[in-house]
DNA sequence: TCGCAAATAGAACGACCGTGCTATTCTACC
DNA sequence: GGTAGAATAGCACGGTCGTTCTATTTGCGA
């Protein structure tokens, strides 16, 4: 037990580093791509030695693959836990989405966009484990945005002919349209747009006579 | 007037190259993105020297800024010329998508998807020449979707309170949505989604008792 | 046919890339 | 306090990047 303790210690130093080396390794590949990160910029960027840095990693691959892991960790930390922790139904479809927008909103963290969806893009003609990952990753959300659509039906909040996958598909297709808009075109009114059609796709989506307020009144009306 | 005619042939003899590059530059920026295409490459996949190659173009930059031209070029040749001949109101809006769809699926040509999506999320931090040409040239996309719309307005086609800037929004979004799902989660329903969300947008911005056939039966009725 | 200018090639440059090897520093335990 | 082992640094390597300079080849017009 005393060695495994000690062998502890020993990982926390060095698992804290590597926390710190990531989180900049984030900030970094949210501007410059996955493909963008260099070694030496982020070694310069923390404080350290290439070398010293190198060694926390096997290679370049690993490296990029802790840094789309820990990209996925903040995104389901920020946005599909706390959502999950709602109740079931339109109120979950609600919080996901919100907090996707905010997620994409958080500028400190994300200070050039989320780095999956970058990733995603830069990676979808270089097959390998850094693209499978991410395909993965993606899958996974969107599998668990039919599964919120899913229950929504159950609980009778939405129609029950509606095609959840089609829903899951609409939702990241705004979600990416608002990240397009709002990175690149810099349109200010992206987000008054993605809102709109959000609200759009709800109505278009709940079952024949219900509705579910924004202030969630009617929860207990 | 003669030496004007000698100067073309020799503008031809540079021009010709210069085009059989620029082809090959745009299928590999498409696999490999704008910043991730390099002059080492391009002239070994065009059988030039490097220095041969370098001396059509300025520096890099030029030769990016070339290939997004290129790009964009191929863009409204393959989609908004077309879709503008077609009659003005919903069958132009109707084109207008069809030919975007058909051109993402032109795997000849993009055969690693659209360079000017790739590009306008690679270089939505890197401020510059390129950026601004990006921005410029999907903003111009972007406003003749809207003035598609509301021409489709005035025709009597679309309902007259239509918010044109939401509907060109909500249509880039799912041409976003079907480049993503198909290039990076190999969805075989990403044709699919983007059909039958494109015909529930067009339902939804109609005018009231109106509907314009596919295969515009009732243009004549 | 010759000459001139455009087009292309060759070689070299400095910079940075990822990576390995070998010290050196640090730190928790005996 | 000494020591083992983890953490970090220093340095050098081969390779590729964009770029420049200097030949060489090419092809049209006089």
């Amino acid at each position: 037990m005393q060695s495994s303790a000690a062998k502890n210690i020993f990982e926390v130093r060095g698992a804290k580093t590597k926390a710190a080396i990531l989180d900049t390794a984030l900030k970094i590949a949210s501007l410059a791509g996955i493909e963008g990160l260099t070694i030496g910029e982020l070694a310069k960027a923390v404080g350290m030695s290439k070398s010293g840095l190198f060694a926390h990693f096997r290679g370049k691959d690993n490296l990029q693959l802790s840094v789309l892991q820990a990209a996925t960790e903040q995104f389901v930390e920020a946005v599909m836990k706390p959502a999950f922790q709602e109740p079931r139904g339109e109120p979950r479809i609600r919080a996901l989405f919100k907090n996707y927008l905010d997620h994409l909103n958080n500028e400190e963290a994300l200070p050039g966009g989320s780095v999956l969806i970058s990733a995603s893009i830069e990676l979808d003609d270089r097959p390998g484990v850094l693209r499978d990952f991410v395909k993965k990753a993606q899958n996974d959300l969107i599998k668990n945005i039919e599964k919120a659509a899913k229950i929504a039906v159950d609980e009778g909040h939405f129609r029950s002919d509606l095609d959840v996958e089609l829903f899951a598909w609409t939702m990241y297709s705004f979600v990416l349209g608002y990240h397009h808009f709002k990175r690149m075109l810099e349109s200010p009114k992206a987000e008054q747009h993605v809102k709109r059609s959000f609200k759009g796709l709800l109505e278009v989506s709940r079952a024949p006579g219900t509705q579910i307020s924004k202030s969630k009144k009617l929860k207990r009306a």
